[in-house]
DNA sequence: CTGCATCCCTGCGGATACTG
DNA sequence: CAGTATCCGCAGGGATGCAG
């Protein structure tokens, strides 16, 4: 949308492809509508977990689909990630608090999804 | 994820790959989180439009997304399509109060995403 | 004007095998 | 244990043409 954001800020009478692209509101959405995201979050929201642990406790997800996921959450500053060099060796994740600071926004949109839910 | 939601309620020690599908703040991200839901949404959000005149304020989108984005949002109960049997055809979309009831949270959402933009 | 049908290309995501 | 590399199928989405 507008360079900053469509949600807020009033609309042009043509939207320009680019800044649209570029928003950073579009960003969230589509960083989160991805399979994994939203799950992997919602797991480190409750406290730090091992790769290991994350694989178990998502059901269907590949190793490969983690390792993306939690690569671009590391890239977006969201997780962090904290390598144990032991043998074998131990890799931890968790929030950052700009991660933290997501949980807010999101139970917002949560308590909007559940609130019409079936009716 | 869970039957109800991952962001509110705890989560179980393994997430259920059907629930996890199934709940409707992954749906939510989902949705909006394709390329050209969120300003369509916004668009309407101003003003009740014609299908000509999305097409024109939005940058780039073709008529097939449009009219797939479009029914989309309408068979989600999002927006509302008004058909005028003239000749030649007029067709009006405008926002539901459901889709209204989502622009708050989306706000939020927004703030957050502004708010952490460049540094 | 407002669509639907068709073709095609790309990227997401799954399965599997291999490494430090 | 925590990855990387490879292959591959499928759905999102663009371009174009046709229709009511």
């Amino acid at each position: 949308m507008s360079g900053r954001n469509t949600v807020v800020s009033s609309l042009p009478a043509r939207v320009p492809l680019a800044e649209y692209e570029a928003c950073p509101v579009t960003e969230v959405f589509r960083r989160f509508g991805d399979k994994w995201t939203l799950v992997t979050l919602m797991l480190l929201s409750e406290r730090t977990h091992r790769f290991n642990e994350l694989q178990h406790r998502i059901e269907g997800i590949s190793q490969r689909m983690l390792t993306r996921t939690l690569r671009a959450l590391e890239s977006d500053g969201l997780v962090q990630r904290t390598v144990h060099p032991t043998v074998p060796p131990s890799v931890e994740y968790s929030l950052t608090p700009p991660g933290r600071s997501l949980l807010g926004p999101l139970a917002e949109i949560a308590a909007w999804a559940v609130g019409r839910e079936p009716g």
